[in-house]
DNA sequence: CCATTTTAGTTTCGTTTGAAACTGTTGCAA
DNA sequence: TTGCAACAGTTTCAAACGAAACTAAAATGG
């Protein structure tokens, strides 16, 4: 079927009657796909992590960073995987608990503690690199070699495109009085 | 710089060695972008519909399928903004409160509601989907019109292979024992 | 040095979430 | 009909979340 281009632009300057208003249609509507397309994967691993490693998503990104070995401290973890320090500190207490992962504290810096996997976290590691690598490979294998570099420059583009439009001061459009009622 | 294309399928059939361990960068790990673009943009907006509507992104999804004027029971804009019941019944309860939301019973199905936007839900519809459709096209104003296309053909791609694999039943590789100590 | 600010990480508090249980309604079938 | 399954939507409960407050340690600097 056809792409079914939606006007766009809704011509601001023009006085905008009632019957030319600008429609939208969420299914078309790209934070709307980004956010339902990540939703059903992420749901869907996390089923996996769960079921077979009784860990979560925060717990198995920790588990990805930490995997190859290295130690490093929780505000490291934290940009290393884009979650933020609570979530990261929760994370870690859990992972205490179920012996996942050793915490020493710094010689230098006391401040800093210093987050090793065990053992058990290493095997869980070994196992679930894996698993996760074949999940994405099906989630791609209907696309081609090009459709593939293409994702991945696309992805590139709108990650550093929504990192520039978080962080401005001023958003979009011009915000005057609230809406009227 | 250069793509760094991390090795995949890692011979499963062959014993892993410690050290042939395959390795998995998340940061290119396709589920893990995917959740980090979507949890970005949809942070932003929810600022934006927040500051200038008092809205939250349910409430906007809501607006969004009712905003043509339409009347509809709570199942059906479930399906349409892929929310489950309990979100939409919780959104809707708020944009009653809100004067948002119309909810009259229906006469032959008296479990079925009708809703309806009032004009104040309308008004902001006018005004919201300007803004985001403005703040959509800056996300892409990087893109060339090929990319664009790219984007919209992957992303459908992607979930309908989602799709598939959220609801089958057996899922990734073979599930064993837990892991050992 | 001592006082102040900054940094690392944790805790608290109120809100949001999701799964499951529940209520009320309709459709179906003996 | 009555009894039961299916359906629409709400409520409940426990877990997860985010922002802000907090604790402790290090760096700064007068």
């Amino acid at each position: 079927m056809p792409p079914a281009r939606r006007s766009r632009t809704p011509s601001p300057s023009s006085s905008s009657g009632p019957a030319d208003r600008p429609a939208l249609h969420l299914t078309r509507f790209l934070p709307y796909r980004l956010s339902v397309l990540a939703n059903t994967v992420s749901h869907t691993l996390a089923k996996l992590y769960e079921k077979r490693f009784g860990i979560t998503i925060p717990e198995w990104r920790i588990i990805a960073v930490l995997g190859s070995g290295e130690t490093m401290s929780a505000g490291e973890i934290a940009q290393r995987t884009a979650m933020d320090k609570v979530q990261v500190s929760r994370a870690i207490s859990r992972m205490l608990e179920s012996a996942l992962i050793l915490r020493e504290s710094g010689d230098t810096d006391r401040r800093k503690a210093l987050l090793t996997l065990t053992p058990k976290a290493l095997a869980i590691y070994a196992e679930i690199v894996p698993m996760a690598l074949t999940y994405e490979e099906e989630a791609t294998d209907a696309l081609s070699i090009d459709e593939r570099a293409q994702l991945d420059t696309l992805l590139s583009k709108l990650q550093a495109r929504a990192d520039q439009l978080a962080t401005r001061p001023a958003p979009v459009s011009a915000q005057g009085e609230p809406v009227e009622e």
